[in-house]
DNA sequence: ACCGCTATCCTTAGACA
DNA sequence: ATGTCTAAGGATAGCGG
């Protein structure tokens, strides 16, 4: 091993905009993700909020923090817009 | 005025738990929660994710942010899991 | 793709308004 | 409750492995 390393530029300054390479832009949304959640998770904790924080990537995959469930917020939040949420557990097999 | 100011202590450490007092814990919800939405939102525009975030204070009081909508991510999402969505928009005002 | 490193930027605790 | 200020804490861009 080389005990010489090159200093690092430390952090850098990125103007907000759409990164438009392709695979730079994937490894900044995996990352940008445990950060959001991150905070959404110390949220919740410090302050007492319940939060559901849903993500769908560029390559629709899709990824979630909830805290109790998502089940609960989605809901409670559908239910404040009057709406009814069906799961069609049966129905589901049937497709 | 005074030209003279208690020099700040900057930002202090603090243990990821839940804040007691009540009032103390207010304010660091709503502090937190603009926090979290700008990263949210940050996170869309680098990325291109879409994401939705809600969340509910200790006080009961819902938020969110989304992009594109919270509807065009919650619905998606609930597909994923078989769900149907049903907006009363009717039965609604019989209520 | 993930993980570690670290200098630098960004966020934010605490205090006050 | 929101908003401003300061300085310290913490997240992270860029890079190497």
């Amino acid at each position: 091993m080389s005990s010489k390393r090159k200093p690092s530029m430390g952090r850098q300054k990125i103007e907000i905009k759409r990164i438009e390479k392709r695979n730079a832009r994937q490894v900044a949304f995996s990352k940008c993700r445990v950060g959001l959640f991150k905070k959404a998770s110390e949220h919740c904790t410090l302050c007492g909020a319940e939060t559901a924080v849903i993500v769908f990537s560029p390559a629709e995959k899709s990824y979630s923090f909830c805290h109790p469930s998502v089940d609960t917020i989605v809901d409670r939040y559908l239910l404040g817009g009057n709406y009814i949420l069906l799961k069609m557990s049966v129905a589901s097999t049937l497709m």
